[in-house]
DNA sequence: TTTATATAATACCAAAAGGTATTATGTCAA
DNA sequence: TTGACATAATACCTTTTGGTATTATATAAA
């Protein structure tokens, strides 16, 4: 993967997987677990989890048998800078139809 | 495409999708202008502005032979809403490491 | 009215995605 | 040790994606 930021991106395209970080916002699961809240299987389950640790969205500990996924929230700021550049047009466009609306008041009052 | 959530996300996975919406930001272009940033043909340029269009990040004015491509930042709120309620989790983080750090600096002073 | 230009529409291709099913491996528990 | 369990690893299938190349259509310009 080249871009941190592609990797975020990629994971963050699957609606299954944007789900899966919410569930593991709730509390840490095992692959099982997360597999409880699909209807797909868990080598399924398996493949998003791997593409969301490539996208260092979350971390895997080993414990026994079992595979803990752990959300690491920090990985999904690269994605929220990216966003946060259009954010002044969405100000401007604001801007804009706050002057508009103004412009439209004084017309009425006058 | 069910959700805006998921028309803006599944455009946004494209690296080359991004880069148009960074060029369009600075201004309405063609699809030929638009290509002239890319090594990839108009032919692919254009379903990638299909997508944009899907996903309404974009919007589309046929202006004689031409069509103009718009960009139309509202469409990444939705996107910016979805990443936005993980921010808590960041500011959690940051806390955490505050109170950490102080608790450092309290050790370090006693 | 030609002719060039901008885009649309197709057909086609290779690779990636999302999924299943099956087999292998490591670990817990009786 | 043996059996059950959680996950890993493969092989395989279908659909989507990102791309090219080619042809068609509409409009601008000579």
């Amino acid at each position: 993967m080249k871009s941190a930021e592609q990797g975020v991106f990629r994971a963050l395209a699957d609606p299954t997987r944007r789900q899966i970080l919410m569930h593991l916002s709730t509390k840490d699961m095992t692959i099982a677990e997360v597999s409880e809240h699909f209807d797909i299987t868990r080598g399924a389950v398996k493949k998003h989890l791997t593409i969301l640790a490539e996208g260092r969205l979350i971390s895997v500990q080993a414990k026994g048998r079992e595979r803990i996924n752990h959300l690491e929230p920090q990985a999904l700021k690269s994605a929220a800078q990216w966003l946060e550049y259009f954010n002044h047009f969405w100000n401007d466009n604001l801007n804009a139809l706050k002057t508009a609306i103004e412009h439209k008041e004084r017309q009425d009052n006058d």
